[in-house]
DNA sequence: TTTCTACCTGGAGCGCGCTCCAGGTCAAGC
DNA sequence: GCTTGACCTGGAGCGCGCTCCAGGTAGAAA
């Protein structure tokens, strides 16, 4: 299990240092290990956790239910369900959200268009 | 030209009563009219607006940037170019962010997927 | 040995986009 | 005449998601 420092697991999660230890802080990411200077020292496991931060931060999820997801992981095998049923109520929400953006973007091509039949 | 109350504005463009207010407040819509008691009257040209304004907000624009938009076209209609550009540019970025969507929703499913193995 | 760099902590601050509130006005309905 | 309800204004407040800062430490480089 190879170790990161903070600023490596930054650069491969996108997050800034800043996020991790915001992050870590409102019990999001936990069990972080440290070196015995008190550095944090992030694990393989730690950014397949911040890999799926990523994706669902970026698919608009709050916080506030990333950490619900986070808590219900941390509980055991037995929440695998209500994870499941999170992510399947968050991506139909995203679904949504794709139908959206595709109807206006739409509207925004007709605008521009419109602006291109002016000369 | 038809005049519409704020409620009835509001239920049309999908903003609330303070939002409209908030609009009118930052000069992004500007021009409201008024009857004789001071209440706003919204004409089908704000509702246009409104209807836009949907569209970018919807999309990710920030309000400092449709404001500038606005005063583009109270400027004129020499200023139809930059107009064009700036929703142009904009839509790259609308673009960019659908790929992104796609592809984190891509990446949801198949932790979803993941789930469904596990019985 | 001194300096430099990367990191630490706790806590304050910020930018955005609203949202809410107090106190008031007007017109309509009872 | 009185109440009700939709609206008005100016200004304060809020929720989110960071972001920044002060003051400090450990280890590496010069």
């Amino acid at each position: 299990m190879t170790g990161y420092a903070p600023s490596e697991a930054a650069r491969r999660s996108g997050f800034s240092l800043d996020t991790l230890r915001y992050y870590e802080r409102i019990g999001l990411l936990s069990g972080v290990g440290r070196t015995s200077a008190g550095r944090r020292v992030f694990t393989d496991e730690d950014l397949g956790w911040l890999t799926l931060f990523r994706c669902l931060r970026d698919t608009g999820m709050p916080i506030a239910e990333m950490c619900r997801y986070a808590e219900l992981a941390r509980a055991g095998d037995h929440t695998t369900g209500q994870r499941r049923a999170l992510l399947v109520r968050h991506a139909e929400r995203v679904e949504e959200q794709m139908r959206l953006l595709q109807r206006q973007y739409d509207h925004l091509r007709e605008k521009i268009d419109f602006y291109d039949t002016l000369g």
